[in-house]
DNA sequence: TACAACAATGCAACTTTGTTGCAAAATATT
DNA sequence: AATATTTTGCAACAAAGTTGCATTGTTGTA
């Protein structure tokens, strides 16, 4: 575990600190998105607040995490797949927001549909978020 | 142009005032999707922020706009199509937004593909944000 | 392993964004 | 026109996010 979370850091030339290996290692426990809100009261003990904010940042900018939209003024936070580098993400897969529980999930089996864009519109980045009921707060 | 707006208020059982009027106007003037900010910035001097707070909240509920997720912690809302009521909203287009100038468009042309969930996954709302250059910006 | 160079963190102060309660003003109803 | 109802502005507050700088921690090199 351990040295799967530093070689990750390593890999993106980042050096190895407690801040980054704890919010790090978050997100592969989790395994689903969090927001800088989680993160904060998961480890509040830890580490500054601004810490968060500058360790999220540095996270999306070297492609560990990436970014999913909300309509809720909450930014959720999720692993990139290994294809992400520095300033090209390639996250073409669906995410899912619970309306009941908050859970954001990133649903790998479904890929974003190409769409075609009128004249002059060029496509960098393509979200597909849907929110619902998620399948453990169904009954 | 009065009467319009005036008329759409009175569809959804809103009195009419002088800030929904010119909220509303807004939307209708420039045509693309606004946030918070944008509208604060354009009528701070008629209007208290806590009003557009409430306003736009107000507008959401009665389903005369709609939210736009985005992944920079500032929601954009949009006018809503006729179909559109309270608590149901109809907006299955797609939305764009701008890199460059930070336009958000309603793309109707381009309807929201369906999605096939994970057994459990019960969707409700589904968001197609596209961001990259407009056609204003290409060159 | 010790040292210098560099990068990351914590703290404080601040700005921006969003919320709530209540009195005053505006709108609707009769 | 008078009253009931709704909306607004104000104030005070809470939450979220930013910035500069001194201190601490990390890295590479000798």
């Amino acid at each position: 575990m351990e040295a799967k979370i530093t070689a990750i850091l390593r890999k993106h030339q980042l050096s190895i600190t407690e801040a980054r290996k704890k919010i790090l290692s978050l997100f592969w426990e989790t395994g689903n998105a969090l927001a800088h809100g989680d993160i904060e009261q998961k480890s509040s003990e830890d580490f500054d607040r601004v810490t968060i904010y500058r360790t999220l940042q540095t996270f999306v900018e070297k492609g560990i995490i990436h970014t999913i939209p909300t309509s809720d003024n909450s930014v959720r936070y999720a692993l990139c797949k290994d294809e992400c580098a520095a300033g090209h993400h390639h996250d073409d897969h669906v995410h899912f927001i619970c309306d009941d529980c908050g859970t954001t999930y990133c649903i790998d089996e479904v890929s974003v549909p190409k769409v075609k864009l009128p004249k002059g519109f060029r496509a960098v980045q393509t979200d597909l978020v849907i929110s619902g009921t998620c399948n453990k707060c169904e009954q």
